[in-house]
DNA sequence: TTGATAATTCAACGTTTGTTGAATATAGTA
DNA sequence: TACTATATTCAACAAACGTTGAATTATCAA
């Protein structure tokens, strides 16, 4: 018989597939993850259905099944696609600031919060319009409580303890909460920038713009920047 | 025949009494509005089903329906519920402040603030649990690019433009576009906090709390006051 | 070309969804 | 009491849901 490719039995993640064929790879597979990755983006995992995704991918509704099983795990793969490369730039970009000092020194304040957001610009600014569906997917992640711990946890928790871990040593005389306060808003701040909402176009009549993220980002630097060394200095 | 209730024939909000009798002011009315407003606020709009709501609220699944009409009028209903008493409450503070103030002086930059967040504090405080579940829910809708729009505009928007106002008196020289930017991350600050996502307690290791918006509210003042000062002053 | 495997579509399944008409229970008035 | 409007439940509907077995097509090495 056919067809008994890559249903997963219960919920696992990686579709185990057989021999050569990488599931999830082709055209038709990556049409499915962008329109999944918009869908979900905008109405969360519950407002989207399989059918309007594959009628968004134009593919049949079981074709999406049997590349990535479960719509959870779908899900799954739409957030994971992106998270790694992501978190991996946020990497490369801190530790290239840290072989940049001489002995002794530390980076300063501004250079890690910029290290941080840079490759949220740099996503945001993309050339592939997915990855700004991909970040408005990343704010309503980061924003439920339900998702936040099950997704953030494996994929970007850990790089967000080495950031911390440098500012620590900016403010070696803060205590723990303030810092982590501190991060808090800046990652409400970026979150909400990342949902889009269009509200900012709302409120100041069209001389803001939510698409804008060049414009929120050389702000949002001196404002958290200033906000942290008010509560951590 | 009976029956003949509340049933709204298109999708209107109000939900046309006959005589005397209010709808949706009764003892599992509130029951229904209250289960409704926290899983709302938890799963989401179509996170959340009809029968998980009646069950919640230990009524029948038709009740919900009789009382408030289609299933995004009672999310409507919810929505609405408290923001009014919120929005007043915020205007209150706003202008007691301005009243406090001598002949040709201004509100200090920590006093408007404090008034924009003291409602929510309130809010977050009080003996209802129900309004944490509503601040959630308020999270959910700001960060939404779906819903933002419908329901910020009619409830908050305005409020937002007298606090806005007030902020331009505090920096006569600031571009518009500063001022609002600040506003947004100051309003992203605080819908990740609302949210209660339980991140900050995972990151922090339990010296923070998700759920203690006394923290949360005593470290943003300062925190939100210094980043407006470094990018409008 | 043949044969095997992967990719895709077709058609259908059992559930669950929001909603509603009718039946029953409750409360209040005359 | 009887009457009336409201509140609540009961039972059921058509539509949409996620998922899957089988059939069909495409791919590619031998």
């Amino acid at each position: 018989m056919a067809g008994s490719g890559a249903r997963s039995n219960t919920s696992s993640k990686g579709a185990g597939k057989k021999g050569t064929g990488k599931r999830g790879t082709g055209e038709k597979s990556e049409r499915i993850l962008d329109v999944a990755e918009e869908l979900f983006a905008l109405h969360g995992y519950d407002g989207v259905t399989m059918r309007q995704i594959s009628t968004g991918a134009k593919v049949d509704v079981a074709l999406a099944n049997y590349h990535f099983g479960k719509k959870l795990d779908l899900f799954y793969a739409v957030f994971n696609r992106r998270a790694e490369s992501l978190s991996n730039t946020r990497r490369e970009l801190l530790r290239e600031n840290e072989k940049k000092l001489k002995k002794g020194q530390t980076q300063t304040l501004e250079q890690i919060i910029e290290a941080f957001l840079l490759p949220l610009k740099f996503a945001q600014e993309s050339r592939d319009p997915g990855w700004k569906n991909y970040m408005a997917l990343l704010a309503y992640v980061m924003t439920s409580p339900v998702w936040n711990e099950q997704l953030m946890k494996e994929n970007f928790d850990k790089r967000v303890g080495e950031f911390i871990e440098a500012l620590k040593k900016v403010f070696p005389k803060a205590k723990d909460e303030e810092i982590h306060w501190c991060y808090h808003y800046m990652s409400g701040a970026l979150a909400l920038t990342f949902a889009q909402t269009g509200r900012i176009d709302r409120l100041s009549g069209g001389k803001c713009l939510s698409s804008d993220f060049d414009a929120a980002y050389t702000r949002m630097i001196p404002f958290v920047a200033a906000g942290f060394r008010e509560v951590c200095g």
